[in-house]
DNA sequence: AGTGGACTTTCCACTCACCGGAAGGCCATC
DNA sequence: GATGGCCTTCCGGTGAGTGGAAAGTCCACT
């Protein structure tokens, strides 16, 4: 990331020296990973604290501000869904007692926008606003697996990082795998993040019936029964779909054809 | 809000457009809204787009991007607080099925960071990343009477907006009220905000026992005894705190003088 | 088909806001 | 008191940013 040429790009470099490794920063810290001069990045810190962007604390590092908290409370995935998921997130926590997640997709990855979790619930790696690819994940491959074809086939033929060897890494097993997820309507993700867990996860549908986000549990992978936890999971992201006016979902409470 | 004459507060005024009311806006509406020229404007939001910060849709409107999201996932209330406080008021969730809500203040106002609503619970006006004034919520209450002496001395002098008659809008009320919240341990907003609801609210310590933020519960104003909540709100404070190491909360879960 | 209107995109010459080197201040540690 | 790390402020040259204007796109209405 060379040193931009204009104001806003700058801004974005030193945004962008955030992340969950570094939730902080002081100013020199700033102008070296941002490669800006540091009257430079004096000044530009300065505006953004000015408007709430960062916050400088009493030992002078700059953190995120409360004000991109706030707007990012807009973001669609925030505002509509995360809203009217919330529920049917609790009930489904209320049932298993697992971590539950809600994710929605930003290219070829699940950007996960909402989380419960217990107190000894397994422990999982994503928190809210982390992203992971697609092909790795249970709310990934719900969501992929009904994206339009374009981003299927981007996803076929983009190298497919590998977290254990159990993730998912070939063209060809990926196909075979978002095959039957669209066929059985759900998503098992078995040890590909983390060997020791596994996840279930269900598409969620919106206003035009496309799929926009999706909802998993995540539970240790032994002595977990998962046939259990499917219909509970469907249910949860059919309730969403159905909260959010999705036509297949908003149709019959009966059996037909679900998801 | 006059045209600012840097490029960074252009920018901000731009994603200051943006707001519950108004999610998403087409490039002239941000022009007239922000009082920019529409070339600047267009050639700013596409470098805000490209980025992350803003989206834009097939139907040319933009929406707030997940790179935004994802930044703000990053705020200090979010990253440590959040996750550690999330079993808490799950439980506490679990215990009362009424609306949980976290919030940390930023000057006057609370910042709801969190929320968790049930189906059928009382309707709160308040969403994740809204704001509203110290001096009129639970959670409000509990953070201010713990805040240092000069922003109680600022919030005692500034004016206070009304929601109903019932909101506290005098100075000498307002200092009784937080005299009572330091001696109850737990905060009452009784239809402050609206006159149907009640919330009841205590402080979060954090690491060095300066309160950071406030766990608050909202319920319906008839019928609902409060007395029984009190216990609930103040020990998931208690836990959060202890979860966040602060001193008075991990010495010993006994009586003594708690949260 | 023709017209009007609203929105978006591109172009370009002027100018003013931005840049970064330099200098100075503060506070540690050696 | 010297050294090195930070943060802050100043200032002159200059190129990035500005905004008017014109052209392009897509409707809805007649």
């Amino acid at each position: 990331m060379t040193t931009p040429k204009s104001v806003a790009g700058r801004l974005f470099t030193l945004l962008s020296v955030f992340s969950e490794q570094r939730p902080s920063a002081n100013l020199s810290e700033l102008s070296r990973s941002a490669g800006l001069a540091l009257s430079t990045t004096h000044r530009l810190v300065n505006e953004l604290v000015e408007w709430g962007a960062l916050d400088r604390d009493d030992e002078g590092r700059y953190h995120v501000g409360l004000r991109l908290f706030e707007l990012a409370a807009l973001t669609p995935g925030s505002l509509g869904l995360r809203e009217r998921a919330l529920p049917f997130l609790e009930d489904l926590y209320e049932v298993t007692h697992e971590n539950v997640q809600l994710a929605v997709r930003d290219g070829l990855e699940a950007v996960y926008v909402e989380r419960i979790s217990a107190h000894n619930a397994v422990n999982v790696v994503t928190r809210i606003g982390s992203r992971l690819p697609v092909h790795a994940t249970g709310v990934g491959l719900a969501m992929l697996a009904h994206a339009p074809p374009d981003v299927q086939e981007l996803a076929l033929h983009s190298p497919m990082r590998t977290f254990t060897p159990k993730t998912i890494c070939t063209p060809s097993a990926l196909r075979e795998k978002l095959a039957r997820v669209r066929r059985e309507g759900y998503a098992v993700s078995d040890g590909q993040i983390e060997l020791i867990t596994l996840s279930v996860a269900a598409p969620i549908r919106g206003p035009d019936d496309g799929v926009v986000a999706a909802v998993s549990i995540v539970v240790p992978n032994e002595g977990t029964d998962v046939a259990s936890l499917v219909p509970a999971v469907r249910a949860a992201a059919r309730g969403i779909s159905r909260a959010l006016r999705a036509p297949s979902a908003v149709r019959s409470p009966s059996r037909g054809t679900p998801t």
